[in-house]
DNA sequence: CCATTAAGTAACTTTTATTGTTACATTAAA
DNA sequence: TTTAATGTAACAATAAAAGTTACTTAATGG
């Protein structure tokens, strides 16, 4: 099943961000992930909308942390790259007649939600600084 | 996110399986879930090889339970689908030699392997003949 | 004030895994 | 021996993310 590596990715440039001195640049971040410039814009604007980077242009512009790493939580970050669901497991909802189908499908959400909430719970207990210190240790 | 609904769907089959007189054909599926008796088959096989159903050829020919629903678990099926990760969510692993990537990434995991071990643990509670009962209640 | 450097963005292409399809072989029952 | 079923290989369609191109906008420095 294909994975979605946003967030994954886009962690690790905010920690990066956090230790630069200036600004990074699209271009800069890309080559970092080794992918393309207009790939990270469109990730890190996700990210600008919820005010926890900033982004100017022209001369010496680029990207830089609007909040300090402490007050932002992978939940954060994970909202903020939109909330389609984390599962790969899908339901199918082709005859919403089903009485089976339906307790099929009751039973899968179920399980799925409580996962997700647990999920969610932990990913709001960590504040990217943890991360940062994290790697700081070694 | 593409989603993969085989599970949802054999589930389906199995209660209907489960409530049928005799054996059903892969085309008969393919009806049920609109698709194809190709795709039915392929799934079915996986269900197979672990002895929850069984398959006949020729006349009067089809699949049917090989195992009491009672004695089989959501956890059964779902591994039975190949164990391939349950998030949408993927880890980068592109600079293997990055520490802030290893804090990402490491801290991710904790908390999808959290996540995936509950969800793990509450399939293998609930046996398929829950499922059935829930749905005779109506 | 103009050249350069950067982001913003729309439109398109590529990639890749699942799903769907076709075609044919095999098997069993009537 | 015909018919109805599974078994399976090979191929096509689909869809979403990721990648790319091309152009616009904006800010800085000389």
């Amino acid at each position: 099943m294909r994975k979605d590596s946003r967030l994954s990715r886009v962690l690790h440039i905010l920690v990066h961000l956090d230790a630069a001195e200036q600004a990074a640049t699209s271009e800069q971040m890309a080559q970092m992930l080794q992918t393309n410039p207009v790939v990270v814009r469109r990730t890190m604007a996700l990210l600008r909308e919820r005010g926890y980077v900033q982004s100017s242009k022209g001369h010496k512009g680029g990207w830089s942390l609007a909040k300090p790493l402490a007050q932002i939580t992978l939940l954060d970050i994970h909202q903020a790259l939109g909330d389609s669901s984390v599962f790969t497991i899908g339901l199918t909802d082709e005859h919403t007649n089903c009485p089976i189908e339906h307790a099929v499908n009751a039973a899968l959400k179920d399980v799925m939600d409580e996962a997700e909430n647990l999920m969610i719970k932990r990913f709001g207990e960590i504040t990217l600084d943890v991360l940062s210190q994290q790697f700081s240790k070694h």
